[in-house]
DNA sequence: CCATTCTTGTTTGTATGCGAATGACTATCA
DNA sequence: TGATAGTCATTCGCATACAAACAAGAATGG
């Protein structure tokens, strides 16, 4: 909204979604799965991806905590959790001190997965910001982070 | 990947999924989602409002063709669109000149709704974008655009 | 005009993503 | 110590999101 110095009246700018940020996000953000599972293959979503990955730097932690690291709900968590340990990538043993954790580890397998497509991961990022030059990536990641 | 100047060596730049661009797309479309909630109330998601918002602009249309503009799949604009007639917001007429195809067009109460909510809608982008100067609001969109 | 191909809409299956409620356990403080 | 408050994990319900398979109709070329 602006004020005219013509008619001194409030001039509606036009609303067009197509220019909102939330839907520029949401369809950004789409692009990069898209990218992510055509590099990755079907082996990995996105959301696993970050959860093994963060994994492998806090290791071991709680179920709850992991979820809060990597922005994820403790339903959301749970599910992703849930599907990584039936494909054997995650172990989970019960916390001595404190009946109610479940303490997350990679297992052997999981951490052979990290490693193995830690160079797709950045192979991804890399296309997905590939219509940016380098320092407009530089400007872009720095705004972007202001913004979560 | 960077050239040290020194060893000659190329150098890793550390791994953290916490920096990448993917992490924090996500991060930055759920915060938008949340926001969008806290100002819209329960009534509406984002998604379900670029659908209306969208349609507004685009009457009438067929469903396909609104998945299209609003970049949803076939399978997700399908569940949107059928919510949105449940609720009353959504008509939907049979085409006369091709049987496939169904057409959609808001109803009185959805013109109502649309109305009703830019300003909010409005609203939640300004949030948002709150973090960022408006020079810097500016460049953002611009890149973001790029990468959709 | 007929066969191939494309498009439209539907359904199924899998994976996020969040709010809210629940039960079990821990911590705290009066 | 005993009530209260907070935390952890689980579950339910709802809403995206996409791949894949499908049926029906439309469009095109031969």
């Amino acid at each position: 909204m602006q004020i005219s110095a013509e008619t001194g009246h409030i001039e509606e700018t036009p609303y067009q979604v197509e220019r909102q940020v939330g839907f520029l996000l949401r369809q950004a953000n789409q692009r990069h799965v898209a990218i992510f599972s055509n590099i990755i293959g079907d082996k990995l979503t996105t959301t696993q991806w970050s959860a093994l990955s963060k994994l492998q730097q806090n290791q071991p932690c709680s179920q709850n905590q992991l979820g809060r690291e990597t922005a994820m709900d403790v339903a959301t968590i749970k599910g992703v959790v849930d599907r990584l340990v039936k494909r054997g990538l995650v172990a989970t043993v019960p916390d001595m001190s404190d009946a109610r954790r479940v303490v997350l580890s990679l297992t052997q397998q999981g951490e052979e997965v990290v490693t193995e497509n830690r160079q797709a991961a950045r192979a991804a990022t890399e296309e997905t910001l590939s219509p940016l030059t380098s320092g407009e990536r530089m400007i872009f990641l720095e705004l972007l982070q202001k913004l979560c």
